[in-house]
DNA sequence: CGTCGAAGTATTGTCGGCAATATAGAAATT
DNA sequence: AATTTCTATATTGCCGACAATACTTCGACG
C-alpha cells in the first residue's frame, strides 16, 4: 500500500530555513569562526547552508538587530566579536533591565502576580533541576519582567533572554547546567519581591545574574576551544 | 536633444522601500491608525505603500525587532499600542542604559574620551540650538555611551536611538525642539564626567532624560490629536 | 611613478511566482 | 441546534531572476 504522504516527508519543516542560519551563524560566531572582522557575502551564506537568498537575508537582518554582525552595503556581513567577554557584556545588559525589572515588580506586589510568580518557581523545584530547555527559568523570568509593569522593559528583557537561549540552545547541555545554588537564589529574589523590599529584589537578580554570567563565560571559552580543536583538525 | 539619464530619474532611490515602509508604519502607528489591535496583511501593506512584497516583509521584520509590531504566522501583524505611554516606557529604558554608561564612563575618565566629549558638546554649543536633525546631540550621546567601555551597551543605546530619530522626524520639529535647558543638562553630566563623579553623571543623565521624555510624550499627543482630525475628516 | 578614469565584476535591493500551511466558511452528522 | 469534518480561501515562506549600485582591476594620462 503505497505511503499517503509525500515522497520527502520531511525535506525541511517548511519554515526553517531562516532558523537554520541563524543558528548556523551563531553557532560559527561562538566557535570563533569569524574571528577577525571576516565578511560573509549572501552568496556564500546561500552555499555553506543551502538555501535560497530570501531566508540569508532575513537572518542576516535578525542577527543585525541583535548586534551580533554589521551589514555593510556591497561589502558582506562583517562578524562583530562573540567571545566570553561579549557574553558578559550581555549578561551586564541583561542585568540591568532585569534588575530593574526586579526592584520596580517589588513596588508593585499584587497578590495575582505573586501568585504566579510562585507557581513559576514551584515548576522550577519540582522539576528537580531537570529542564533542558530552561523552560521554568524562562517562565520565571519572564513573569519577573512582566511583573515589572513597564511593557517595553518586560520586551526588552524577552528578546535577551531569547539571545541567551540560542546561545544556550548551541553550547549544549555539557556545561551549561543549572548550577545547584539556582533555586536558593531565585527564592531570595521571590521573598523580596513579595516582602515589597525594592533593593533586596534588586541585590538579589543581581547576585543570581553575576552567577549566570560565570556559567555564560565558562560555556564560551569550552566553545572556542572547541572551535579552535576543530581549525587544528581542518 | 535626448535626455542621457533614463526616462525616469528619480522612480525611487534604489534602497528606500524598506524604508519608505518603516517610515509609513511608524508613521501610521505613532497616529494611531492601527490602535486596537488591528492587524495588517504584507498584502494590504503592499497595496498602500506600492512596493513589493520583499521591503514589507523585511520592514515588517525589523518593527518586529524593535517591538513596535507582533508578527503571527498567517494572521497578519498586529500592532502593538503605540502612544504618549509606550513613548514614556521607551524612554524608561533608554534612561536605564543611558544612564549606566554615564556611570561608568564617570568611573573611566580619560584624557582623550574628554576631550571628545567636550568636542561634541561645543558642536552643539555652537550650533546654537539649530540642529534640525539631532546630528550633535546623537553623537554627544554616542560618545558617552562608547565611553562607557561597554560594547553591548553602546550599541543597544545606539538602537533606542535610533528608534527615538525616526519618531522625531516623523513629528517633525513642529513641537519637538530642544528646549533651552539642554545645553545646561548636557554640561552638567559632562562635568560630572569629568569629575569623575559617577553618582552625580547619573543623576545629571537621568534629569536629563527626564526632561526629553516630557517632550516626547507631549509630541506624541499631539500626533495622535492630528490622527484623529484625519480620522474625523474621512 | 603616481593619479585619474573607465570597463568589468561583485553584491545587493527588489520583483513576481510557486508551494505549503493556517484560517475561515460550508456541509454533513449527531 | 451544536459539533465535527471537509473544502475553499487567504497568507505566508521560499525560490530564481533582474536591475541598480558599489567595488575592483586595468589602462591611459600627467
Amino acid at each position: 500500500m503505497p505511503s499517503l504522504t509525500p515522497l520527502t516527508p520531511n525535506p525541511r519543516p517548511r519554515s526553517a530555513g531562516k532558523h537554520i542560519v541563524v543558528r548556523g551563524l551563531l553557532a560559527g560566531l561562538l566557535k570563533g569562526e569569524w574571528v577577525g572582522g571576516a565578511r560573509l557575502t549572501e552568496a556564500e551564506a546561500v552555499e555553506k547552508f543551502g538555501v535560497s537568498r530570501t531566508p540569508v537575508r532575513e537572518a542576516l537582518l535578525e542577527l543585525q538587530g541583535l548586534g551580533l554582525i554589521e551589514l555593510r552595503r556591497n561589502c558582506g556581513a562583517v562578524f562583530l566579536p562573540f567571545g566570553p567577554d561579549q557574553l558578559r557584556e550581555i549578561y551586564d545588559v541583561r542585568s540591568l533591565l532585569e534588575v530593574e525589572a526586579a526592584r520596580l515588580a517589588a513596588g508593585r506586589v499584587d497578590a495575582d502576580t505573586l501568585r504566579s510568580l510562585f507557581a513559576a518557581f514551584t515548576m522550577i523545584r519540582e522539576s528537580g533541576g531537570i529542564d533542558p530547555d530552561w523552560k521554568h527559568d524562562r517562565t520565571l523570568h519572564r513573569t519577573i519582567a512582566a511583573a515589572s509593569g513597564n511593557h517595553r522593559l518586560s520586551s526588552e528583557i524577552s528578546r535577551y533572554g531569547e539571545v541567551i537561549q540560542s546561545v544556550r540552545e548551541i553550547v549544549g547541555e555539557q556545561s551549561y547546567g543549572i548550577h545547584e545554588t539556582t533555586a536558593d537564589e531565585h527564592l531570595a529574589i521571590l521573598e523580596a519581591i513579595r516582602q515589597g523590599d525594592a533593593d533586596a529584589a534588586a541585590a538579589a537578580m543581581k547576585a543570581h545574574l553575576s552567577q549566570a554570567s560565570d556559567s555564560a563565560a565558562k560555556a564560551a571559552d569550552l566553545m572556542r576551544s572547541l572551535g579552535s580543536e576543530e581549525q587544528v583538525e581542518a
